[in-house]
This record gives structure tokens, sequence and C-alpha cells, in this order.
RNA sequence: GCCGGAAUGGCGGAACCGGUAGACGCAGCGGACUCAAAAUCCGCCGGUGGCGACACCAUGAGAGUUCGAGUCUCUCUUCCGGCACCA
């Protein structure tokens, strides 16, 4: 063994020693049980960001742990490798996006390599390219015969300058990022997939997925939205036609407390006031300035102006007024809602700040009057009041007999409305996947024929900002009919690149199958055991993922329905930010050239750059570059090595929380591996002492292995680094450097190790002469006889506080106990002259003597 | 605004079913080794009081349930993620 710890070294030897070997290809194999696990793909943005590092290495721990316990594991990688950045970084630097996408992916894998990730590279796809995204197509006019992708027009940012969409990312405060111009809302034709035909199913099938966390659960069951609830028509009039204004509400027991009724900007009502009034024009025109983002839309104050427009209301007859209000959200429900103030908060507000009348029909908690300020008791359920017929009804039969009078009148019914929205695919960009769909003169859209995909994305081209260059491109655009073999023109829309990342964890079963989309290798594979990745997919990908699982399983690809069965979330990756003032602008900088002063305690007393200017600790927050705060992987690896690198990710928080960065706990890492070093060295140089003392050392050694195996199963693998530490511990407390009980401890601490830091624990266990690979040895499991005690501490309270503890007999019945917790002379001190009222005996824990 | 989380020493975190709060590590302090430094090793390390045994306080704030609450319930505060075209 080489006298000191050489990461570099020891990591080239272990890699190449694993590339030699193929170690970490696999085939089907219907022997063992198999296991899929898979971290979600990077976008190839650049170089590896410490997010990847960590979603990686916990992927690793996963993948190696369960080898070792027997199973085939999958664990592959791949690119999303269309998308956004690729453009900008096209417009900036002149790059077509390919060339840059392509460059950065070269650069990544390199990096991943060096991280010794057990990866099955033989399988690596980037959605980019045309064998991959092929299927994207072709399966996009499987859904379009379906009528499960359907077009229809949709919303979208329109920069006025630059004559271009834009993403919600790239409009800053309501601006275009790159001309600052106003931006404004645009509809365009869109192609969507029908994914509210599975609303149902997507949500029902939640309560199927006990291998997911219950809050992404939760979110995933608020974001399909299902509500019960009527649909209300209320009869108007215009230029004398007749028509019924539709609103959908879970309150039809407060219908007789409706005072008027809104509608949205983009209503067909608001379109006709608007024509015959330039004040309700100029309204409307407001409300349809600005981005498109709901979170900005709810948070703006709420402001409506009449239509002049008069509807009937369907029980009562009363003439209500009809207005248009920016809060109504014209994607849900009909556009359009039923206002009642004294019972509905947002309503409340409204009717308040333009006077309309507010008129309490349901009794709440608080009586029967509804008076400002606005207490949520208003909106809590009670029996019907000034309600006519209904008076007295409670809510769920008011409901119903509601419903049941409209219906007489066929102004409504009892109806499910979802809150989620068929999915918008179109992308107005080039880096995408083309819609394969040409528009002919006489036959209209019409999908592409399989035998003309993939429809290829030129890869020349280098986008300026302005419009899709695909629009400008004739060797693209102009095409024939594949109906009718008339000119026509090829759509230039791309897809969004949630498509692409909606399928392609089936596609790893399979990725040079060029004849179909997945084939039977699929079925030996999915679903995917594992999925890790980070907290922020919690909702688009994943229910986009389960969406795309459903079709494919409908067009006979695959048979399950769910893709991913246990599902972990892990946490972001935060760094400290520090920023000095630069006339009036602060200038960020970055936290590896920050020097920091702290007390004695250890509080920081001040930040300085390394040049000695004094600057200012802006907290915690995710890394990020506008805030300059991000801590390069690669820097990291190229001085302690990955192993290192892995072990701090792993030890610094349990994979769920978010990790804060810490230079000096990265040292402490380091340390460690270096004393595992140290003592191996010691080990190997020993001569072998016949015993070792340490009954307690080997109890202690395998109830911290128990506790880790434990640790495994709940993903908590903080705790399980936390016990190699012990095991080090208490192995450096053996009197003889090599005996029996040093070579079991090392060998259960190799393994343990081995799935977090390989490298080291693979060069580790040949040089001591364990074995040829760690990865090939069984996972350690504690021994029975070692856990095995005579004697147990017992905590002894008085009153629930802690006052002494006791060692009693592992057989010891409640009434020895009992006579020992009161013989114990603390214990006596807080007893002495009380009764005894009550002894409660937790076995192997406690005594709790109530007195 | 709506939906979902989180909060424990100076810091990251541990505490399994409601049963010894602070495992393990970082930082800090003291010491050993050294000409010196680094590295390494040993000891201390939530707060207050006490020579000490020990006592009291303490898990974001406030209430509640319980023999016993970091853990369960309610109210609140702050921070974080998502909100449909960033991925």
């Amino acid at each position: 063994m080489q006298p000191s710890y050489d990461p570099q070294a020891v990591e080239r030897e272990a890699q190449q020693f694993w590339e030699e070997r193929r170690s970490f290809h696999v085939e089907e194999d219907s022997a063992r049980p198999k296991f899929y696990c898979l971290s979600m793909f990077p976008y190839p943005s650049g170089k590896l960001h410490m997010g990847h590092v960590r979603n990686y290495t916990i992927g690793d721990v996963l993948t190696r742990y369960y080898r070792m316990r027997g199973y085939n594991v999958l664990q592959p990688m791949g690119w999303d490798a269309f998308g956004l950045p690729a453009e900008n970084a096209a417009i900036a630097n002149r790059v077509p996006p390919a060339k840059w996408t392509r460059d950065n992916i070269a650069y990544m894998k390199a990096q991943l390599r060096s991280l010794g990730f057990a990866l099955d590279w033989e399988r690596e796809l980037a959605t980019c390219s045309p064998d991959y995204y092929r299927w994207n197509q072709w399966l996009f006019t499987r859904l379009y015969r379906k009528g499960l992708a359907y077009k229809k027009t949709g919303v979208v940012n329109w920069d006025p300058v630059d004559q271009t969409v834009l993403a919600n990312e790239q409009v800053i405060e309501g601006r275009g990022w790159r001309t600052g111009a106003p931006v404004e809302k645009r509809e365009i034709p869109m192609y969507f997939l029908r994914i509210t035909a599975y609303a149902e199913e997507l949500l029902a099938a939640l309560d199927g997925l006990p291998g997911w966390p219950e809050q992404v659960k939760l979110m995933q069951k608020n974001w399909i939205g299902r509500s019960e609830g009527v649909r209300v028509g209320f009869p108007y009039e215009l230029d004398g036609e007749k028509r019924t204004l539709w609103v959908f509400t879970t309150r039809a027991d407060t219908l007789m407390g409706t005072t008027f009724c809104a509608v949205a900007a983009e209503h067909p009502i608001a379109a006709f006031a608007a024509r015959r009034d330039p004040a309700i024009k100029a309204f409307v025109d407001e409300c349809k300035r600005g981005a498109v983002m709901e979170a900005e839309l709810a948070q703006v104050e709420k402001q409506g102006m009449p239509t002049g427009i008069f509807a009937i209301h369907p029980l009562s007859g009363e003439r209500l007024p009809v207005w248009v209000a920016n809060y109504v959200l014209m994607g849900y429900g009909e556009g359009a809602v039923m206002a009642v103030p004294a019972h509905d908060e947002r309503d409340y507000e409204f009717a308040l700040k333009y006077g309309l009348p507010v008129k309490p029909v349901i009794r709440h908690p608080l009586g029967e009057r509804v008076d400002p300020p606005w207490r949520p008791e208003y909106a809590e359920y009670g029996a019907c009041i000034n309600s006519g017929p209904y008076d007295g009804l409670a809510y769920q039969e008011a409901v119903e007999r509601i419903a049941e009078d409209l219906e007489k009148r066929s102004l409504g019914s009892k109806q499910v409305q979802w809150r989620l929205r068929d999915w918008g695919i179109s992308r107005q960009r080039y880096w995408g996947c083309p819609v394969p769909i040409v528009h002919c003169p006489a036959c209209g859209d019409v999908p592409v024929p399989d035998a003309e995909l993939p429809v290829k994305l030129p890869e020349h081209l280098v986008p300026d900002g302005s419009g899709n260059p695909l629009a400008r491109m004739p060797e693209f655009t102009q095409t024939k009919c594949p109906a009718c073999g008339a000119q026509a023109r090829r759509e230039t829309d791309t897809m969004d690149t949630f498509v692409d990342s909606s399928w392609y964890f089936a596609r790893f079963c399979c990725p040079d199958q060029d004849r179909a989309m997945v084939d039977a290798r699929a079925r030996y594979w999915m679903p995917v055991d594992q999925y890790i990745g980070g907290i922020e997919h919690a909702i688009l990908h994943l229910l986009y993922s389960r969406f795309f699982q459903r079709v494919m399983r409908d067009e006979g690809l695959l048979e399950v329905s769910e893709p991913f069965t246990n599902l972990l979330t892990q946490g972001m990756v935060l760094a400290e930010s520090y920023y000095r003032d630069a006339n009036g602008r602060r200038e960020w900088i970055n936290p590896a050239d920050v020097v920091v002063e702290k007390d004695g305690k250890g509080k920081v007393l001040s930040a300085k750059t390394r040049d000695g200017s004094e600057v200012i600790y802006d907290g915690i927050g995710t890394m990020s570059k506008s805030k300059n705060n991000g801590v390069d992987p690669q820097a990291l690896i190229d001085r302690y090595g990955a192993d290192t690198a892995r072990f701090y990710i792993i030890f610094a928080s349990p994979p769920t929380n978010t990790l804060e960065w810490s230079d000096e706990s990265v040292e402490g890492s380091y340390r460690f591996l270096r004393r595992v070093w140290a003592y191996c060295l010691k080990f190997s140089g020993a001569a072998a002492a016949g015993e070792d003392a340490g009954r307690e050392v080997r109890f202690e050694i395998h109830s911290v292995l128990k506790q880790a195996n434990y640790d495994l199963q709940k993903h908590q693998f903080n705790t399980v680094a936390s016990a190699a530490m012990k095991i080090l511990n208490a192995l450096e407390g053996l009197p003889a450097a090599r005996g029996p009980l040093a070579e079991e401890g090392l060998s259960i601490l190799l393994r343990l190790l081995s799935p977090i830091t390989p490298h080291l624990a693979h060069h580790l266990w040949r040089a001591l002469g364990f074995g040829e690979d760690v990865m090939r040895a069984p996972w350690p499991e504690p021994d029975a006889a070692a856990l095995e005690r005579d004697e147990v501490e017992l905590v002894v309270q008085v009153n629930g506080k802690l006052r002494g503890s006791i060692r009693v007999p592992r057989e010891a019945d409640r009434g020895a106990i009992e006579g020992l917790a009161l013989a114990n002379p603390n214990v006596q001190r807080f007893v002495a002259g009380q009764n005894v009222k009550k002894v409660v005996v937790v076995p192997g824990r406690l005594v709790n003597l109530v007195v």
C-alpha cells in the first residue's frame, strides 16, 4: 500500500478496472430480480453543477447498494438536449445550437465519468438526435389521428419589437428580456395534447403509488383539481339575440346570493362590450397587456368595469349586471363566474370596491349578517337563508334541489370540473423536435406519414432572437402534401421539450431499436423502480410522464400504467452569497473568494475579499449565476477527488433536505477518507493477533451496521456515512492493529462505504486481500449473536423528568425494575414522602414514576 | 394570490411507534508532537446557577392532548419549491 491516500491514482485505477470489465453494462436476465434506478437526465448546459452531482450520487449509492444485494440493476444516462439555453447561447456567440449542445455533452460526459458513477454508457441517448425524436413525431401522428392531439388557439407572450414569442423566463417584470418592450398577450394556433382525457385516471391512480412522497401526490392531486359543482346558465340578450352566460360553481347553495356576474377579458361578452364602448375596450386591452404567468395575474389588484349587459338570474329572474374583471381567468371553467360577495372573499372585495350589493344567503358561524371586514367564517357552509324555497336546507341538499330546478329549466346541471388544462406543446422556436404536420391548402393539416419520418431539423441554423429561423428557410417549409401531392407548407413550430423527457426512461431500455419506439426489453425493465430528481419537477414533468406512460400503454407499447414505482425528490443545493457596493450596484463575490472571520464561539464577525475589502453577507440561497455563488464541482474533484465530493454530498444532509454548501465540511470528509486509508495501512502492516478484546466493540459495530441497513431502506444516506465514521472510531479504539475483530469490522466498513466512495473501497478491498471486487461481495448483515446483551440500561424518570438510570438484567420483571428504580438515590430525593400513583415501564427504555 | 414543504447548539445534522434532545461531523477553545508551521493525536464544547453532586431553562412563537411532546392537534411567523413557454 502507498503510505498516503492519493485519490487521483486510486480513482484512475478503479475506473479503468470497471471499464475493462464493462462492469456496469446490463442485459435482461430473468434469473435475478431487476432494479431500474434512474436519475433525471441533465440538460447539457455547459458543465455539471452541484445539483447534478448530488442527484447522480444519490442514484449511484442506490444502484451500487442494490447491485450488492443481488439485483440486476440498470442505471442509464442521457441528455435532455433540446431547449432554450442553446438558442440563447447561439444569439450570444453565433454558434449553431447543435454544435454548442454537442460540445457541452462531450464535456459533461467526461465529468460524469470522472465521478465514477455505475452508469451503462452503452445506452446513452440525446433527445436532439433524429433517432430519438422521430418517435416523438411518430407518437404525435398516432395521437393526432385519435384526436388526443388537436389544434386550437393558445395565449403566448408577444414581444412587439422583436416580433417574437417569449418564454415566461424571457419576460422580466412585464417586459421583453432583450428589447425591454412591454410584453403583450397574443392568441395563436397551437397543438395541444388532450391530457384532460386522462385526468380521472391520473388522479385516481395516485392512491396506488405508495412509493411516492405524500407531498408530491398531494401537489399533483391539487393540480389536477377535480371539483364537483353545478354549471349554471344566466340568460341574456345581445342585439336582440337570446344567449346564455354559463358559469361553473362549487357553491350552488349560494346561487340565490348572486348579485352580479363577472367575465374574463377574453370572454365573448367582453369582446362585444369593447366593440361598442371605447372605455371598455381600453380596459380589456389593459387586461390583455402583460405576461401570461398565473403567479403575476393572481397578484394584480382586482379591477373591473360594467359591460352594460345584464343577465337574468335563472331562478329568481333578477336582472344582474355583467362585469369584466381581471381576476376571472379564461383558462379555467367557463371564463365567467357568478359573484356571491356575501360568501366569497374575492367577490366581496370586488363588490366593496365598486359598491355592488352584498346579499347574505347562508347562516354562518358568526350569524346571518355579513359586515366588513371580511371574515373567513362568511365562506363556511351553513343553512340557506333569504333563499325562498331553499331556506333551511344544508349544503348538500341545497345543491341537489337547486341543480334539479335548474335542470328543469335547461339552465344547468351537476358537473365535474377539472383544474387541469390540456397541454399546449407548440413552441415557436428552432431548437426542438419539429411538429410533423404539413399544411395543405386543400386537405388542411396532414400528419407526416411514417415512411417520411423523421422530419429532420436542419442543424446549421443560428437563431438571432427574432422569430423562428426555420420559417425563413424555404428548403424546410416548402413541401408536397402527403395526401394530395399539391404544394404545401411544412409546420415550423417545434415541440415543448417536456415531450422529449416524458418517455426517455422507456427508450433507455432499448435505445438502439430503429423499427419501433420501444420493444420487449422495455417490458422487462419498466417501470422504473427508483426515480430520483429535484422537487421542482413534482408536478409538470412527473405528471406529463405519467400521462405519456398511459398513452403508450394504450398504443400497446408498454404494459404498466405508472412509469415510476418509487420517487425520491432531492433537495436543492444552496450556498452563501456575498456582495459589495460598486457605485450603487451590487457586485456579487463568489464565496470561494471570501475570507470569513469568526469570534471565539464561531459566530461570523466579518467577511472580506482576499484583497481585504469588506463584503456584505446576503444569506443562503440556491446557487445561481446572478448571485455568483456557484461552487464548481470540477474544482472540488480536482482538489479532493470524486470520493470526497461524493462522501461530502451524502454526509452533509439527508437527500430530501436542502444541502447548504460548506468548504470546511468538505475538508472534514477528506480527513475521514484519509483516516480510513491510514487505518488500513496500519492494519496491512501489522502482525495478526490471535484475539482482540471487545465484546463491547463488536456489539457497537453490529448495532451501528443494523441501524445503517435500516437507514438505507429509508434512503437516509447521511446517517449511513455517519455509521461508517462510528465503525472506524470503534476500530481505532481496539488495542491491537490487527485481529479477527479488526478484520471483520474493516470488511463491514469497506462494504458499507463502497456505494458512497466506490473507488477507495475498491482499492482497499483488494489491497487488504478481502477479494478481487468489492462490488461482487455480499452486502453485510449484522450478526444476531453480537447484538445480544445480558443487561440493559433503563432511564428513570419522576413525573417525566430524568432523575437517574439503572442497569437491569434483560429478563427482569416489572416488580424488580420498579424496586431498582426506587432504590436509586437521586430518584429517592424526588419521590421521598410522596405517593407513587403510577409506574410506566417501557421495556428496554425507561421507567417513569408518577407521584 | 393559490398549492406544497421546512424551521433542533456558532454551523450541517441525529433522535426508529410519543419515551435519556444534541449521535456523527464542521467550526471554536485547550494540550501533545515540532526549531517552527502543516499534517496527525488527546481533551473540552447548548444556556444559566453551583466548588461539586446536581438543579433550572431550551427543538421558530403561542396554546392544547398525554404519566411523558422535537415528534400528535390548533393558531401564528419566517424561509424555500411550484404555478402550465427555464429545465
